[in-house]
DNA sequence: CTGTTAGCGCCTTCAC
DNA sequence: GTGAAGGCGCTAACAG
């Protein structure tokens, strides 16, 4: 048996060997060629079983943990894909990381994530960052970005996917929806409801803001106006929308709805008609925005408009996979969005 | 002026520069040798200004992005860390993310993620992989690995953390608090106040079990058996809450109190109470366990054991950060919990 | 099926 | 302050 110079380390649990050992190392130990060893392990098809036995046995003796950088390096390909998006403390954005991430592991892809807090300029460096890990792919949020940002993505000629959103051009990819839209079947379902002062509670996003122009164009269309508007410094919190709902009561005491720019938003909202003795959805209608299963759940149930977030992560991450493996991939997706009517509005 | 070979792509916004150039490139714009570049680069204070501003004159003309796989192969500093845990979709786990992901990224470290939806065999693959990508430092959640996952990172020698706990023999270092001690902690609560039919509502949980002994344990002290114990399955969901309280009530309907193993889980209880008319606190205590800051704006402010995931995700990503700069870190630091009493119990 | 050769792009170590 | 040589560990391309 040959004796490979093998350090240990002495831990609690015993001796530990040291990972030290590279290819170059299993090959002398399994007595093949480095390269030998290479297709052993990332192309087993390619060499004979009884080989790929003998190096696996060398793997096992020396602890040889394979280094990816290097292998990064040789083959241009970093198995890399990374996310990029503004927090995670969104229930849609966690759904939607979560997906992807499943999706990208079991395709044998690892996640670099970015989180930018809703600000262009560190989205700007996260993505100078990124690129110089030479991702095999980039998920982005949404279609603001700065035009560095955009020119860096091109050049660096990496499939890119822009999440949540629709515009006409893309950098690359996109997969999501129009907030416009939203905001027009909004409109439509509350217009049809013959509800006539409506207001709107929301966070300083902008794709929260685009849902709200098309809410406003859609009321405007029937000649009404929206009878409040209350905007909050993100994040958007259960608390925010309690103390939105005060405020927005203050300035139009007969509001007759609240459009929220997300559930949770929503959620505090309902708590705070509740906690005053307003009924819902008798004296207020709510409406919220996202994919979290409470809102079927609140009390009374909330009427929302519905994005499946964690769809949205496994078609984006898709995309990527696709496009690495040459597949022709359209370069928008409309995931769409269901108005879901519950006992608030 | 120097034509370097720059291919470019042609696109809506006009020409972009292809990013394919190296070190050697830019330097050969710049008249400077690589190594030069590479310094001006990466420690300008050791290069004359003027030879700096060539170089960023270089880099801007040509478009070089710089390779951090081969920086990363050559020195053998990844400048990434690889986070590993159950979910994002757990509030406190975001915070803790999104903290430890602010504080690697401002010291200029990227951050992997692994989400693992608690099973070990996951979190076994995730380390294996994340090792081969060489990362400066790993955090784990939680202190339940597999032997396997222990020995590759102690062979490893890479900065371990494990945060969401305290025990006596971490791989390498701890940032948690003791869920034991919670337990007792609320079991010393309940009983101060006088409640004698306790139940106890969780998801299934390592750590949240832990809790769950420790209020046993305590209870049985001054003996006190817990009158029903509802486990549901992963992951915790403001829905679950309702249904759990739902079949508590079925099995013990003269309950007085309900310890939940999250906030999110406790908020479903107190609305499955509401909207059953049951009055909190004065027919039912309520205890939840988490950091959302809605704790104390549901309605009535729910009673909760606070720990801070932030900060968890800050003195975690420290740790590592300090030992990869050589100072001496603590293998054990205890972030503490706080057990606030509001209007629920 | 297996091996040889030749880099990938950068940084370390030493020299000047 | 700057440069030359060599190598990090792996894989592509081509032989055999």
């Amino acid at each position: 048996m040959d004796k490979t110079e093998m350090r240990t380390l002495r831990t609690a649990g015993g001796e530990v060997p040291v990972s030290g050992a590279t290819l170059a190392d299993v090959a002398r130990v399994a007595g093949v060629s480095p390269i030998t060893v290479s297709r052993a392990l990332n192309q087993p098809q390619l060499v004979r079983p009884n080989t790929v036995a003998k190096v696996q046995a060398a793997v096992q003796q020396t602890g040889y943990v394979k280094n990816m950088m290097a292998g990064a390096l040789a083959s241009s390909r970093s198995r890399l894909v990374s996310l990029v998006l503004p927090t995670i403390s969104t229930p849609i954005f966690a759904d939607m990381v979560q997906a992807a991430s499943d999706h990208l592991t079991a395709a044998g892809y690892q996640v670099m994530l970015g989180l930018s807090s809703y600000e262009a300029w560190r989205e700007e460096l996260l993505v100078e960052t990124i690129l110089s890990r030479r991702p095999d792919g980039v998920i982005l949020t949404g279609s603001l970005h700065t035009d560095s940002t955009r020119r860096r993505l091109q050049a660096a000629q990496v499939p890119v996917v822009e999440a949540w959103d629709l515009t006409p051009s893309p950098i690359d990819m996109m997969v999501g929806f129009s907030h416009e839209e939203v905001g027009h079947a909004i409109a439509q379902h509350l217009l049809e409801r013959g509800y006539k002062r409506i207001a709107i509670l929301a966070v300083q996003d902008p794709r929260a803001a685009r849902r709200n122009q098309g809410l406003q164009a859609g009321l405007a269309k029937h000649g009404v106006e929206v009878a409040a508007l209350q905007i909050m410094p993100l994040p958007s919190t259960f608390a925010l929308g309690r103390d939105g709902m005060a405020a927005l009561l203050a300035s139009c005491p007969d509001v007759q709805a609240v459009v929220c720019s997300s559930d949770t938003l929503a959620h505090g909202v309902l708590t705070e008609a509740i906690a005053r003795g307003i009924k819902v959805p008798e004296q207020l209608a709510v409406v919220g925005f996202g994919d979290l299963s409470f809102a079927a759940h609140t009390y009374p149930p909330l009427s929302t408009v519905r994005v499946d977030g964690a769809n949205i992560g496994r078609v984006a991450a898709q995309a990527i996979l696709d496009r690495l493996e040459g597949k022709a991939v359209g370069s928008l997706t409309d995931t769409g969005f269901q108005l879901l009517q519950r006992g608030s509005t």
